[in-house]
DNA sequence: AAGGCGTGGCT
DNA sequence: TAGCCAAGCCT
């Protein structure tokens, strides 16, 4: 069997046809695809809410990152319509942790407008889904492709160093990705009939455009990967322009982007009893939406007597404690150091406006970011059990042994 | 239209 | 270690 195919295969090839990439790509997943706990099994019925919903996670995320969220998301709300009716407050809380948190905030618009507007179901065509909350290009070709069987290529950026390689792009990217996506959709089966991306599969049910999207994903992440490809195991191995030239990890091209200045700032951890002073974040920008402890802003040369005189105003001015050490986090655009100062205040000291007092064993119920985590916990250091706090998360994804 | 927007794992 | 990198979107 493997034999007779390998040799059709051989034959196509001699034949010179594009055309069997495609054929080579679909065997070549459906043998070796990857088991995904959003991706429903051959036969299976495609969720379009389960395809929407990994997504959108997955948008400059990892697989492994994403799985523990999207189990935990489809067990509170397991259809559009519970997710329609939840509070943003709520999705917030259940993302905490997984970053970039507009898509939270999308999520939540575009569940509650699916529930309105098109009555608890998906769009199921590339434009309307493209006029969703945090529906961009790529995730709205992906659900109309997987969810729809529509004919349509999305490009993420495994399909963008797959193709690549390929065809050796060597214009960088961002530039190169008009002529990537051309070149993807050269990838996909001929149409037999009707425009791309408007025809779905006939009643025969032979197109799989989601399915060599996906082929090409998977291809990206466990053959064509960034370093050290395993040519020798990829089905277009013969067929790579970049592999034939001996120079596949130099793709895809890229324009240097410039590094983010580092920012510093102070963040206070104030305590009364058992609780903790916080405050929610403005709805949008860098973690909008999320709860954090009162910080000093966070700007590039700013010194800790600067930022210490930021501190929160309290009733009686607390003697703050500097917390040896200092809290770094990296984010995408630029890294931040935050030293961290401490001050317990007396029983029933009002909260300043717009801030609350949080039990410390309810923080975890909170919207808190991974920052915000790690500044709690140098701040009330060994004392607490709030170590658990930080710790937990990880504990329930890697069990200890 | 280039930059804002998180986090963790990899080499 | 210090970058890179991951199923991008929004403005």
């Amino acid at each position: 069997m493997a034999r007779a195919a390998t040799t059709i295969r051989h034959t196509h090839k001699m034949e010179g046809g594009d055309r069997d990439r495609p054929v080579l790509l679909l065997e070549w997943y459906d043998r070796n695809r990857r088991l995904l706990p959003w991706r429903a099994l051959p036969g299976e019925t495609v969720d379009p809410y389960r395809v929407w919903l990994s997504e959108i996670m997955l948008q400059q995320t990892t697989v492994k990152t994403v799985g523990p969220y999207f189990e935990k998301f489809l067990a509170r709300w397991p259809d559009v319509e519970a997710m329609g009716r939840a509070s943003l407050d709520d999705i917030l809380r259940m993302w905490a942790g997984l970053g970039y948190y507009s898509r939270a905030r999308n999520l939540h618009a575009c569940a509650a407008r699916v529930l309105r507007d098109h009555g608890g179901r998906f769009p199921d065509t590339e434009a309307d889904l493209r006029a969703l909350p945090g529906v961009g290009p790529y995730t709205a070709a992906a659900i109309a492709a997987i969810a729809f069987n529509r004919r349509t290529m999305p490009v993420d950026g495994n399909i963008e160093r797959v193709v690549s390689r390929l065809f050796t792009v060597d214009e960088p990217l961002p530039k190169a990705k008009p002529r990537i996506h051309a070149l993807a959709a050269t990838l996909l089966e001929p149409s037999r009939s009707g425009r791309d991306g408007e025809s779905r599969a006939g009643h025969d049910g032979k197109s799989r455009a989601g399915d060599i999207a996906q082929a090409l994903m998977d291809l990206g992440a466990t053959i064509c990967t960034p370093k050290k490809p395993s040519c020798v195991l990829c089905p277009l191995g013969d067929d790579c322009a970049a592999r034939a030239r001996g120079d596949q990890e130099t793709f895809p091209r890229k324009t240097p982007k410039k590094a983010g200045e580092l920012r510093r700032g102070a963040a206070f951890v104030v305590r009364r009893g058992n609780e903790v002073l916080v405050r929610t974040r403005p709805a949008k920008g860098l973690l909008g939406g999320m709860t954090e402890v009162p910080t000093s802003t966070w700007l590039a040369a700013q010194d800790d007597a600067a930022a210490l005189k930021q501190a929160p105003c309290l009733q009686s001015a607390p003697r703050w404690q500097r917390k040896a050490g200092a809290v770094t986090h990296v984010f995408t655009h630029f890294p931040l150091e935050l030293a961290v100062y401490t001050a317990i205040v007396a029983a029933r000291t009002a909260a300043p406006e717009g801030m609350r007092w949080v039990p410390i064993a309810r923080l975890n119920d909170e919207a808190l970011p991974n920052l915000m985590r790690k500044v709690i916990a140098h701040g009330l250091g060994d004392e607490m059990e709030i170590h658990a706090l930080a710790t937990r998360r990880k504990q329930q994804e890697d069990p200890p042994s």
